[in-house]
DNA sequence: TAAATAAAAATGAACGTCCGTTTTTTATTG
DNA sequence: CAATAAAAAACGGACGTTCATTTTTATTTA
């Protein structure tokens, strides 16, 4: 037959894509065989290779397409924190961010694969230069934030925002992944409200600082 | 011949584990075949089946192994931590963690594996009551550390130490693991003196805090 | 409009290889 | 010598991929 319409072609594509994505999350990369797929899928193993040269084409063709999405998602979290090292706003990212690994801890399981089977090739540029790129996407907010005089401790406010959103992701992961079943003895709101706590006003008193202060710069 | 004495067997056994750890870690479970093993041991494919009934024996042997050896020098870190919340038991901790990664990186991959493969069974206890864990460690310390009004803004110890037990591990399986690069823009010793003044110190102006929580309880 | 055509899509058997495990054979040693 | 360790061979099955073949269908022709 003539050659179909590329807009069926696509759509068939991405059938197949859709079921191997559920195959490698649910047993991972070697686990999954192209016959296994192909049943999935509802496509002969033969005509398989007629949308994809090989196993591990599919496969990159999946975390491309998934990359986006959590890129996608990932700024629209972003988008909606004005002053990211507003107190709210922290816990608000860490709403977010817990839902985003709910909704996607696949994608995440992906990453493991990607991990183990292909030293992190294709997810590397998800923390390369991270805290850079928060000061990318906030613009001048953590100067901003300095120069007002926030900033107590003189620390810097990208990376504090970094080290909040990687809290946050592995607090969640831990939870979702490795069966940490409630790993800091308190539901997720209880712990994000902690963790919020804990990155925008501290733990110790000012006694206790400047104790361990002093000695520093005398 | 008659049978060898247990010493040697144990030897022998051990000698087969450490070169499956070693293929298992490189190349992950499923694609580490059994003539792999036996040849990187130097035992015959059939000799192997005298010592380990099934490829999945060996990987739970070496596992639980391998959580032996950590859960020891953990407990050698937590040791030499009087108290936990001072910042530089922290900054410390930090350090000693960072070690435990690296030199032992392979240990986290099998966790990974085991996630992937096994729905982390096998790792799960470590995360576990994280938290209350570390109260048991810590006796009294965090209690006392709250009577003593150490605790500025009023939150949980322990709560409090796990976090920054977690941000540590997980900023150096970032950078051994998954390609981070020096994500926040610090290289590793920065990185934990940063990490450690936001977890002790905190971050927010004084100015911001009472902002921040006046709205809450008025 | 209906039949013919040609090119692409879909098929599933077959290929060679490797898998984990079992069985058989050989070597070793108290 | 006899018991056991070690090695080798063999097993059935599954693997990723290929390919000759059949089916399908957009287009052309009548």
């Amino acid at each position: 037959m003539p050659k179909l319409s590329t807009a069926v072609l696509k759509e068939k594509k991405s059938a197949i894509e859709d079921a191997a994505r559920e195959l490698f999350i649910k047993q991972g990369f070697h686990a999954t065989s192209m016959r296994d797929i192909s049943k999935h899928a509802e496509v002969s193993l033969g005509n398989f290779y007629n949308y994809f040269p090989t196993k591990e084409a599919i496969f990159e063709s999946i975390i491309n397409g998934y990359l986006q999405i959590i890129d996608e998602k990932l700024r629209h979290i972003f988008m909606k924190i004005d002053e990211p090292l507003e107190p709210e706003n922290l816990r608000k990212m860490g709403e977010m961010v817990g839902d985003l690994v709910n909704q996607h801890s696949d994608f995440w399981l992906l990453m493991y694969i990607d991990v183990l089977e292909f030293q992190n090739q294709h997810f590397r540029k998800m923390f390369e230069g991270l805290a850079d790129k928060f000061r990318t996407i906030f613009a001048d907010k953590f100067v901003d934030a300095s120069d007002r005089g926030d900033l107590r401790t003189g620390v810097d406010g990208a990376v504090v925002f970094t080290a909040a959103y990687m809290q946050f992701f592995n607090y969640f992961l831990v939870e979702k992944l490795f069966g940490g079943n409630q790993h800091l003895g308190l539901n997720d709101g209880q712990a994000i409200d902690c963790l919020t706590k804990i990155f925008a006003y501290g733990v110790l008193s000012e006694e206790k600082i400047s104790k361990f202060k002093t000695p520093a710069s005398p």
